[in-house]
DNA sequence: GTTAAACTTCGATGAACATCGAAGGAGTGA
DNA sequence: TCACTCCTTCGATGTTCATCGAAGTTTAAC
């Protein structure tokens, strides 16, 4: 995490209207209409503010009918209130990945998906990384988090599978805890430091 | 500390010039002509910048012949390091006392001494808590300190004296680990947690 | 007093952005 | 298909603020 991203991430935080959404986040998910009626907001602006803590990726969103459910990131917090713990999964080693991230992806969103098997492995892998280690997703649960990358989330799943960097059993999906096929890779130690100071930041404020 | 507080101290920090500032202070301590040097910038942008983070505490100033040094406040830093202590100064429990800081201060400035005894006890209450508890301040540090506040450092520190807010012996002062006088003072416990997210976080996103 | 260095204040400029109303999807159910 | 709800996008507005040059202030040294 570089400077611009630590900045970009504190000016996320550093308002007051998406310090009162992250308190309300804690204490149970809501939808868009519930934290414009809680904080007496149209719906464009909370529409804003959303966009922006989802893009930090402090808040997960999953669509339900037609509203869209806010939930705070827990995997943040708890990698904070562990700090030992090693709870995220090991670096992409391969050089080029930064590039073909930056070429692929538009923010969250992921412009195309590459053809080529090198770049797609890129993709794949750093979309693997939104997913907690550990835990246990619900294919729609797996289709909601892909969704927010890209519409084809059938092919994207089936693809995380076949690489299997996710493992299935029955309707239930988690990251596959010894990722195969990660070129070069040396699962280097990341211990939760980033995530730490941010989830310790994160309840400190919200906590009040 | 209440949201508005939260969020201007957020945003204090959430800026990318700042952040290199407090990454340089975290080396050592460093004069505004330094700083401007280092980040190639002009001498006014790092006034300007100066002001914000001291008005928030992070960083305390020393008027050192033309120069002024800054240097990191330590005392949050520390308390951020060690969260099981208590290394605040007890809070002030008079009803008025919010009142009185509201008038009197303007800021980090005082607009004037308050005649009235009372008023002159928030007011000096509220000077003795830029002190960190446990160190020792040779008379000019003092002197620089209360400057910060109003320029009859004389006076104030005298009354600090005289209401025995601030021990002195030979030339060297520190705050009297029990305040006498402190109208309904019932010494409540204030862990560092205030502290503690904030010294972690500036911990954390200064050294990367 | 005078000069020089370091810093602050003032005013202006430009960029970032929170907020809103209006219009435009997108999902759900008749 | 139609209506309804929820949400997003667009365009506009006003505010905050980082930065700079110019001028003012403070401190030290002679």
């Amino acid at each position: 995490m570089d400077l611009d991203a630590r900045v970009h991430l504190l000016k996320t935080i550093a308002d007051a209207t998406r310090l009162r959404i992250l308190g309300l986040l804690a204490e149970e998910p809501r939808s868009g209409r519930q934290l414009a009626e809680a904080l007496g907001l149209g719906a464009p602006t909370i529409s804003h503010h959303m966009a922006r803590l989802v893009e930090v990726g402090i808040v997960r969103v999953t669509p339900d009918g037609t509203r869209r459910l806010y939930a705070l990131n827990a995997g943040l917090l708890d990698a904070a209130a562990a700090p030992a713990a090693t709870a995220t999964v090991a670096p992409i080693a391969d050089p080029d990945h930064a590039r073909h991230v930056r070429i692929f992806f538009d923010g969250p969103r992921l412009r195309s998906i590459p053809a080529k098997r090198k770049a797609r492995v890129s993709v794949l892998l750093e979309l693997l990384r939104r997913f907690e280690p550990g835990r246990r997703y619900a294919e729609a649960e797996v289709n909601a988090l892909l969704r927010e990358a890209h519409d084809d989330v059938a092919f994207l799943r089936r693809e995380l599978v076949d690489y299997r960097y996710l493992a299935r059993e029955g309707g239930v999906y988690w990251v596959n805890p010894d990722v195969p096929d990660r070129d070069a890779n040396e699962a280097q130690e990341v211990p939760a430091g980033e995530a730490a100071w941010l989830g310790q930041l994160v309840r400190g404020v919200v906590a009040g």
